[in-house]
DNA sequence: AAAAACTGCGATCGCCGTTCGCGGTTGTAA
DNA sequence: TTACAACCGCGAACGGCGATCGCAGTTTTT
């Protein structure tokens, strides 16, 4: 019916919040899905996104890979509960102000503050939402901070929600790429920006390069604790028109991203901002 | 001198753009650049980024994967060609009003367009920037526009266009996730995600799906040609917020309030570690 | 004519995600 | 008590991946 392709089968409990974290039957499990997302973040948090594979997961545990499968449909599945782990660092327990704005600057902060401490929340792909109980938790609490905004649409307060998330990503991004030490690509790619301009084609570009510095453009002035000033100037100036009440047809809506997901900041053909 | 780590060989030459594209004494190759790019492009258009693959393309061009590394070192060089291969399809003729603003956002229309012909250029990873030739033409190009704000400095017109890409691509995003149909992945994730407002320990979060639609809200609205009223909107909003004249760099006329968010690295209640 | 630089590419390495199937364990029903 | 289905741990293996090595053949330089 509304099947796409392959129809046969159980096409249900495809996430892992689906699915029990153990049968019934059996001999207790050796491990948790807790276990599983501790060794995955250790792993991600030294090691990037990219550290995190089924097999190194496994040595971690000290197990084979093939055991993993027990507690976990796939890699898939280890970033679900990974992304929900961090979430969960996100401290809901501030009380709300009343100022819907302030309040979701102050969560943004504290959203900011748990990319700096887990760089791989940037590295996630936006492809698909991921939201768990932990996210769950994080929406509601951001739409009790919108409640005062009663004449704004539910809809529209996801959007802003989720605009709010993808904004802290691509800041965090930056900030991030501000304070490692550069790679040797993006190296390269800096020396190959200057080395063009000064060729004489590209006049505009060269005295933009010239009067900033090489480094990833805000990245140093978006750093510090609680995002710095800057951050919070961007991000309220963002959300304050985010939530201008001036709809008129009042079809605003967008997707409700946790923390982590929402579209990041990707490579547009053109984007000057990368890295130092 | 400057190296990282590992100093010895040559760490030159990293980026595509600075090898040449092909030796002087050899004989004649087979293939060029051009061929490797349209190949995998090809490839990207119909099966996503994970469908480039180095053996794909060599299948592709009818050849073994090691014949490609002849032409380039990687298929990180391959997303480079592409990234700039679909930056060159960005019509950079039109000619410019002198209204920066609306300039820019009739380029933003323009770029949103490729990424609807190219959705693998949402996929692409913005770890490292991806500048090609191509790119730092379309960068002289937003400067132009940018030309009669001379009183903006020029990284803070870099910063602008960074952050105008990244909307583009995060709209780009919504728009291509509304249009598709849904993966099994997103049907799940909106199961859960209403099953569990309904459980009645997320009110608001429930009131919010019940008046929104269930599917990627704001896509539709974004979608038609030159981006939809609504695009332009948004992008306009968002590029007027960053264009105002109010010292990004410059003196520091410091924000009223950072957000309160306080501690250094404080919060997190509460730990992935634990089980379900 | 010799040497050097270059191209094409089969074979191969190590890593990846995932599946199969076996022996052992546990809970439940006959 | 017995039988059996459900479950756990996991070694082995499959196919795909990016990348490297080294050799035979070609073209240019000396």
């Amino acid at each position: 019916m509304a099947g796409t392709a392959e129809g046969d089968g159980t096409a249900d409990e495809v996430l892992v919040w689906d699915r029990p974290e153990r049968g019934a039957r059996g001999p207790a499990p050796e491990r948790n899905r807790g276990q599983l997302t501790e060794a995955a973040v250790r792993l991600a948090d030294a090691g990037g996104l990219a550290a995190v594979s089924v097999r190194q997961v496994a040595r971690e545990l000290g197990t084979g890979p093939a055991s993993l499968y027990r507690y976990v449909a796939g890699r898939d599945d280890l970033v679900d509960l990974m992304v929900d782990a961090a979430t969960g660092e996100i401290d809901l327990g501030v009380a709300l102000t009343g100022d819907p704005v302030a309040d979701l600057v102050a969560l943004a902060g504290r959203t900011h503050q748990v990319h700096l401490r887990h760089p791989w929340l940037v590295e996630v792909a936006p492809e698909a939402m991921r939201v768990g109980p932990r996210g769950l938790a994080y929406l509601e609490y951001a739409l009790r901070a919108l409640e005062p905004l009663d004449g704004l649409p539910g809809a529209a307060k996801l959007e802003a929600v989720a605009a709010l998330n993808a904004l802290v990503v691509m800041v965090s991004g930056a900030v991030l790429r501000a304070r490692r030490a550069p790679t040797a690509r993006q190296a390269a790619q800096a020396r190959y920006l200057h080395a063009v301009a000064e060729g004489g084609e590209h006049p505009l570009l060269a005295q933009a390069l010239a009067d900033g510095t090489t480094e990833e453009p805000g990245g140093a002035a978006l750093a510090g604790p609680g995002g710095g000033p800057r951050f919070a100037r961007v991000v309220r100036r963002a959300l304050t028109g985010l939530l201008a009440p001036d709809a008129p047809g009042g079809s605003g809506r967008a997707t409700a991203a946790p923390p982590d997901t929402g579209s990041t900041a990707g490579p547009a053909p053109a984007r000057p901002g990368g890295s130092g």
